[in-house]
DNA sequence: AGGAGCC
DNA sequence: CTGGCTCCT
């Protein structure tokens, strides 16, 4: 927004509201863990970054911060410093404009966008170190829901009675004044929300804004944007109902999601990119001889990025765009094929340059595919893309692993008692080729309508051969969020997924698209996991998806050789004996 | 495979 | 617009 907000930027000004240090908080809202439960309680901050592609290029370069800088894509300036701003440069304005503007704006490329992705994770990781559940929204954005923290503090807080105050700005559009005592988790949230800001500030030399609210993501903060309640650098706090009225939309229907589902969006946390791409644009291309090298060059620093990911593509994607003279240019052609699995090993596991060597003629196909070589041909734009990524140590494809033509079998279907907490179960599996005996145990773990794993050892996850996930989404109360377990048990476990999905969803909630029961499908869908859905989870859709785990835990384990986790979260390899803890990053402040 | 959305 | 990413159809 308007630079005079910008520049006030370490005024964190506390807006002491005429509250007495005792102002008694309501015994509900000290209740702590339950409150997670409850939608409206939530307490969800907005990061965003101030012109973040600019910030980086000066902390590579300091001298730049005195300068006018824009950040140059082939034409256009992307975004621009607040020195530029200052002169009437603005985000995506040409070149030529923004030269007109300012002759002495000093412009750097920043058409590799490594620089700024790695900045990105940075941000992100650092937040997700502090909480984890983290959604990331381009590069310069971050969603974090901060319940439990606040939760927590709010029982201290409670007992040293110094809670008194908002930080930073308070946004209302109604009448009434935004009290702290009406909004504890709020005011706590705000304080909590400046330090994550600071952190990132002191930490990584980058500022940005934090927005706090008890509703969600990126619909709300981006109206909030447009309507010019945020402004840069600004913490604001606003409670839910508010935002309701005041965004109330013209359009029923858009009105009707607002009230149905804005409220219980969950904040999903992003996790690894499920694709990796690299393109480049030009005005012209017309040779297959340029197009080669050109594929080649990108797939050399894609296999390059897809190597330090550690983990293994299964899918490749060539994007062209065609010159048109009717404005139709922007729209763009692809092609998609399997990645053969020698291929895709050596990428993972080295051999970079033989995989660009053999990915090329591949990439070549799917060109001729799409386009006819023998006539003249004019494209303005080259992507290649890898997706359906697998970390090698998945427990949902640890088949990977070698395999030894043992005859032993199992017959794990034993009879399975919910009611009991742990289960024993002897199979029979192969090491090599000597048979031996294992115990399985199986351990029933309840979420008890939390939204984090509580109290489980990093051991646990650590050896288990094999997880299944159960989501019970007939009760609309929660709002357990499958990405979010997703990625818990992907930061704990060292997996990619889990081995079964179970999921019990009302018919209405189905029909009605339910984020959850889709965000379960989508999950099934994308591991290829057995998947089972029922209208009500009963004891028998339970013992029927356990027995299955078992099945396929006792398959795993006569194929292969079990050494624990082979593999770390960002999928590089590493010797069994040598995983100790669980990353940090699990930590919750 | 394409489209639409976000930054 | 550029150079990414996401999810839906
Ligand atoms: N089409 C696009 N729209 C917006 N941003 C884009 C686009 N293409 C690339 N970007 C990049 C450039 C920006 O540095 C980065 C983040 O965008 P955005 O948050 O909108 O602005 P910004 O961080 O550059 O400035 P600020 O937030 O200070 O106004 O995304």
């Amino acid at each position: 927004m308007d630079k005079s907000d910008e520049e006030m930027e370490e005024d964190d000004t506390e807006w002491k509201k005429s509250l007495v240090e005792s102002v008694p908080l309501s015994p509900a809202a000290a209740a702590g863990p339950r409150l997670s439960k409850t939608p409206a309680h939530r307490v969800i901050v907005h990061f965003d970054l101030d012109c973040f592609y600019a910030q980086v290029e000066m902390i590579r370069n300091p001298a730049l911060r005195e300068v006018p800088l824009g950040i140059q894509q082939k034409y256009i300036i992307v975004t621009c410093n607040y020195v530029a701003r200052e002169q009437g440069v603005t985000k995506l304005m040409s070149v030529t404009d923004a030269k007109e503007k300012c002759p002495q704006l000093v412009l750097v490329k920043g058409e590799d966008l490594t620089h700024y992705r790695d900045m990105s994770y940075k941000v992100t990781e650092l937040l997700m170190s502090y909480c984890p559940l983290v959604e990331r929204l381009g590069f310069d954005e971050n969603f974090v829901d901060i319940t439990e923290m606040v939760e927590r503090r709010l029982v201290e807080t409670l007992e040293s009675k110094n809670f008194t105050s908002f930080k930073g700005h308070v946004y209302s559009h109604s009448s009434a004044a935004v009290e702290a005592h009406d909004h504890p988790s709020l005011a706590l949230g705000s304080h909590i929300a400046a330090e994550l800001r600071e952190a990132i500030h002191s930490k990584l030399g980058l500022t940005g804004c934090a927005g706090i609210a008890t509703s969600v993501g990126h619909q709300t903060a981006k109206r909030l944007q447009a309507l010019g309640l945020v402004s840069v650098k600004d913490l604001q706090l606003f409670p839910l109902n508010d935002l309701v009225r005041e965004f109330g939309d013209p359009s029923a229907q858009r009105l009707k999601n607002l009230a149905n589902g804005v409220d219980d969006l969950p904040v999903t946390p992003t996790g690894p990119p499920q694709s990796l791409s690299d393109e480049d644009s030009f005005k012209k291309m017309s040779s297959t001889k340029d197009v080669m090298e050109k594929i080649q060059e990108l797939l050399t620093n894609l296999v390059e990025r897809m190597h330090k990911d550690g983990r293994q593509p299964h899918t490749f994607r060539l994007t062209i765009r065609r010159y048109s003279a009717t404005n139709k240019w922007f729209s763009r052609e692809s092609r998609q094929s399997p990645i053969p699995n020698h291929i895709g090993q050596k990428i993972t596991s080295g051999g970079s340059d033989d995989a660009v060597v053999q990915l090329v003629p591949l990439a070549m196909k799917l060109f001729h595919k799409m386009v006819d070589s023998r006539a003249t041909f004019h494209l303005t734009l080259i992507n290649v893309c890898f997706s359906n990524l697998q970390a090698k140590g998945a427990a949902a494809n640890r088949k990977g692993t070698p395999t030894t033509n043992s005859t032993a079998s199992s017959q794990p279907t034993v009879g399975i008692d919910f009611r009991e907490k742990r289960v024993m179960y002897t199979g029979t599996g192969a090491d090599g080729t000597t048979e031996r005996n294992f115990k399985v145990h199986l351990q029933l773990w309840d979420t008890a309508g939390q939204e984090r794993f509580r109290s489980l050892t990093t051991a646990f996850f650590r050896d288990a051969m094999g997880f299944l996930l159960m989501f019970d989404l007939t009760n609309q109360q929660s709002f357990l969020n499958v990405r979010s377990w997703m990625s818990q048990l992907q930061a704990n476990a060292y997996c990619d997924s889990p081995d079964i999905v179970l999921v019990g969803t009302k018919a209405d909630l189905r029909d009605m698209k339910d984020v959850h029961t889709r965000q379960a499908r989508n999950l099934a869908d994308r591991y290829g996991i057995p998947y089972f859905e029922t209208s009500a989870v009963t004891g028998v859709d339970v013992d029927h998806a356990v027995t299955t785990l078992l099945d396929l835990v006792m398959k795993r384990m006569e194929q292969s050789t079990y050494g624990g986790r082979v593999s770390e979260p960002n999928g590089s390899p590493v010797a069994s004996n040598e995983v100790e803890e669980a990353p940090v990053r699990r930590r919750c402040c």
